[in-house]
DNA sequence: TTTGTTTATGCAAACCTTTGCATAAACATT
DNA sequence: AATGTTTATGCAAAGGTTTGCATAAACAAA
């Protein structure tokens, strides 16, 4: 039952100064036709009285929240979190504020999301989709309602929207063509969830690789693990090693499972990179100071949030307008260290 | 120059069926006092119109953004954003959403998101301070403006507000009794910056422990890292590694610094554990992939981040009644692994 | 028929700010 | 003195929703 001291409006300084809300509103904002004395009347009573605008009115008038969506499948991994970091970067000198959804790679959980976020909430989305992609029709739906929406990481074919992504292909052909010219012969790939467009251009890069070179491409040397975890490098790598001709070298999806792996491999009496090479994506913060340290592939992924988030911001201020689909690549950086030879 | 199609309101649905939208307004709300007739047919037009309230408007009226802050130091690390987690999963329920602010230590920043956030933007705040905290003026602030905050994981003793904490000197003293209890001797702490509660309980209980079993408590095992990546463990335990008689121990402020020290000590040829020790702080997904697997003090980032957003909500729903600040404490564990005899 | 009661609905204010249009006052020009 | 121009301010609507109060309509009771 306590009475909520309400903060001080336009109104309360306009009745103190025996003048309308449209002018203390006008005087705040530096409206030309404003007398001197008015106007420094109302600026010295406003800071004295601690006057602080009403955003909610604000976005109401505007009908703009500036506040974005951002889903990602989850923010404990570095990758996601760094590219949030990005995104907050480009977004906090623009004033605009973001609130973060976790899919946690399920398709309810998303469409759920999403759902909760449009509500008027949101002037706009950046998503990464989840690989339980089952279809899109919630993201579509946005574009029905004319909220604008950017893919970033991975892809979701069926939407024509703005894209950001890193060339996956590029970095994983590097990582597979290092191997091949430190010397590598057999070498694998733990690949993940097939239905991520990175996974898929991963693996497709791998092969490309083996077959430029060419190295016999062996369905045994591929392994899909279930995530991105160490512990979903374990099984994988254990079916490896328990090949008749083991591998002597393992691309790995990311650095997560690349973690597992060399702990499996190291774990068998296995030496890293003598008898087998690793490489990572993703150059988590960690991977250098494994031993061996990580190969990995560097991904630009401060830049990817940053670029993600300019280009939303430009729909949202161009009000949507039809100009072209923007699909941009980053370029993503093998970082050579200890697990290859 | 687009024009915007806007969306269904409750008034396009009044006067499609020539009513009043206060009409529509109760007929969606269940209000007692509409025919059975009426409310169908808004609800079905409602439906048809794929009408969804204005949550801009109702921001506006409850005088209540259903949004609450959070500013942490970072989000990159395994730490905040698993607090954030939980934060999230608690308010997810409730729809209530969250914003972001990333505070990187410092003073300046933390208080810019304070004030951005501040206009009405948010029902209230979960903070993490800054080590680098000045002052708290910014934060007194609040309670001025009547917006509840809560503070969790770090102290700021002169705010007399909600606070969640782990308990720090706990979790400290059962990892130097370990390791005194495992033989070690010779004990060396790595504390953090000191102007952090949490760095000071844990080089407290560091001390009481060395006293309570009579060992010598000397001034130079007790160093002091920058921050909490691996990168600050590094000098910290050259300096410990030079002295006349190193230590055969190390306890650290985080597993961070831990993997930066056990980067250092395998790199000079000391074997772990049986030569030195090595305790780390925070139990990172990370540290049990290490070779030796890193022992370990377990925080409960989860349930912290849970009660932290739950007290929040009482006050935010309470009104900010003055009913008698909660300060809370969860308990940590040891786990013990490779790293320690 | 009158009065009283219930039921269903509408009006208008409130939440806070901005802005197009109107207007009053002050001043300048003839 | 009359007309025209400039300057400073106010009015009111708009943005979408809820809700206390008023009221009209329908019905029941006397």
């Amino acid at each position: 039952m306590s009475i909520k001291k309400s903060r001080t409006t336009i109104i309360d300084i306009a009745k103190e100064l025996n003048v309308s809300p449209a002018t203390v509103s006008r005087a705040l904002n530096n409206h030309p036709a404003i007398s001197v004395k008015t106007r420094e009347a109302v600026i010295k009573l406003a800071r004295k009285m601690n006057y602080q605008p009403n955003l909610l009115a604000l976005n109401l008038l505007h009908k703009r929240s500036n506040t974005i969506g951002v889903i990602v499948p989850e923010i404990t991994s570095y990758f996601f979190s760094s590219v949030i970091n990005g995104i907050q970067d480009l977004l906090k000198p623009l004033g605009v504020n973001m609130i973060i959804g976790q899919s946690n790679e399920s398709y309810e959980e998303e469409s759920s999301i999403v759902r909760a976020f449009c509500s008027t909430l949101v002037d706009g989305f950046l998503i990464s989709p989840t690989f339980e992609a089952k279809n899109s029709d919630h993201l579509k739906a946005l574009a029905d309602n004319n909220i604008p929406l950017v893919i970033f990481d991975r892809d979701c074919e069926e939407l024509e929207v703005d894209k950001v992504f890193v060339d996956e292909y590029s970095g994983a052909f590097q990582a597979v063509e290092y191997l091949i010219k430190t010397g590598c012969r057999r070498i694998a790939h733990i690949t993940g969830p097939q239905s991520l467009s990175t996974a898929k251009h991963r693996l497709r890069a791998y092969k490309d690789a083996l077959i430029k070179y060419g190295l016999p491409l062996k369905e045994e040397y591929i392994v899909e693990s279930s995530g991105f975890a160490p512990e979903n490098g374990i099984e994988p790598t254990n079916k490896l090693l328990a090949l008749p001709e083991p591998p002597d070298a393992i691309f790995t999806i990311n650095d997560g499972v690349a973690i597992g792996s060399m702990y499996v491999i190291k774990d068998a009496g296995i030496s890293i990179p003598e008898q087998i090479s690793v490489i990572g994506f993703d150059d988590d913060p960690h991977s250098c100071y494994f031993s061996p340290s990580l190969t990995t592939v560097w991904q630009p992924t401060y830049e990817l949030g940053m670029l993600s988030a300019r280009i939303l911001m430009k729909r949202i201020n161009t009000n949507n307008d039809t100009s072209k689909i923007r699909i941009e690549k980053l370029f993503p950086e093998l970082i050579s260290r200890g697990s290859t030879k």
